[in-house]
DNA sequence: GTCTATAGATGGATAGAC
DNA sequence: GTCTATCCATCTATAGAC
């Protein structure tokens, strides 16, 4: 806590903490109307008074409300690529450089599918992320197309465990993963759960983590 | 062409097929704009300039912007679910009640895969759904996860063929076929095409149909 | 039925006081 | 840095002339 000099209480203080919090306020109040109400439906206006600050604070601190939704974006994709890259490099050193199918689809479905346990602190940003791919400004949509860099271990990896199939059916198989991934929304859970009548109301998330990879590996050995 | 009587020529004149004409302009214009740019970017001024009407026309004709949007998904989703209804019955008569795995299958993903046919008629309609499960209005959402009647006949069918399978595994299971099927966006695909550098410039759906029923299919049999 | 004009609401952004 | 007041653009919807 920065107490403000007595000899400055007739100057305006200048709070290096509280301009760090307000920017957080901004941030983490934001990410989560544009993860539950989606991007367009939610105003500066609702922003700035979730987080308890006033109307300015996105422009003064972000630049403009799109430049906010790119800010959060960037940060929270380059973390789950960064997971995600972790854990296929550990998979590639243990494997002598060559992960099987299976260790590669681990690293790319495990990560994202934590971030959906409600008891961990992950699951509003995974659904911003989801959100982004469909929702998202210009800018994020040229992102998402142009920068494949993070798929291009992973397709690299899948072609180098499939040698004997064609490098277009990997590439398929993988768009098929990835779909099935986007696909995990607050939206498309309830409606599961309509369905199942409650069956799959899910908790254990590595058991999830499971069930995915076992249907995306056995589409990849057929 | 109904021509207007001489008789009525200092009447205005009422064409019942140009107030058609004017309905199903504002229709088809409203769901290729929305299908392309999203729901809340197109405005109500974008649909009229590009169908060549009026500015009042989508609210005399349908009452607002959103139940236009309701009306094209109420229409597109029954035509789909028709199409994939037929083939699962067609299946199930020709099994003797009880159709296997894959054919199930094939009724669930062919209609919508052949649907991405650009030769066809159907593209649009088929990103415009895919649109209307993370960008719809409170009424669409409703309507997709309270209304699971089609899925029923699915997850039942599904259910008999692997009376072996945990009714969640099953479940769960569709979940992901379904995933597969919504991540077909304009977006994901140029997104598939730069990472596998043109490889997958999709040209023959009912090829894509049976990669996606392979996939599918090898994830339910493990 | 069509169209123009406009009402009425809401949004992003910013100037200027403190 | 913060906050209020406000500008200005844009939207949906509708009234009223034709």
């Amino acid at each position: 806590m920065t107490e403000p000099d007595p000899a400055d209480a007739d100057i305006e203080e200048v709070n290096p903490e509280s301009q760090a919090a307000t920017r957080n306020l901004v941030f983490a109040a934001a990410e989560r109307l544009f993860a539950v109400h989606g991007f367009q439906k939610v105003s500066v206006r609702d922003i700035t008074a979730e987080a308890g600050v006033n109307l300015a604070s996105v422009n003064y601190h972000f630049g403009s409300k799109d430049a906010l939704l790119l800010e959060i974006f960037r940060r929270r994709t380059a973390e789950l690529n960064r997971a995600r890259a972790r854990i296929l490099h550990e998979a590639t050193d243990k494997h002598q450089g060559h992960p099987p199918v299976r260790a590669i689809l681990e690293a790319l479905i495990g990560p994202p599918v934590r971030w959906l346990d409600p008891n961990g602190e992950r699951l509003i940003s995974l659904q911003f992320i989801i959100r982004s791919r469909s929702e998202g400004t210009e800018e994020m949509r040229a992102a998402l197309r142009h920068d494949v860099s993070h798929l291009r271990r992973f397709a690299d990896a899948l072609l180098a465990a499939r040698p004997e199939l064609a490098p277009e059916d990997v590439y398929w198989r993988l768009h098929f993963v990835l779909g099935m991934l986007h696909n995990n929304r607050f939206a498309e859970f309830d409606r599961l759960h309509t369905l199942s009548e409650g069956l799959t109301r899910e908790e254990d998330f590595e058991g999830l983590v499971k069930r995915m990879v076992d249907f995306a590996e056995a589409g990849f050995l057929r």
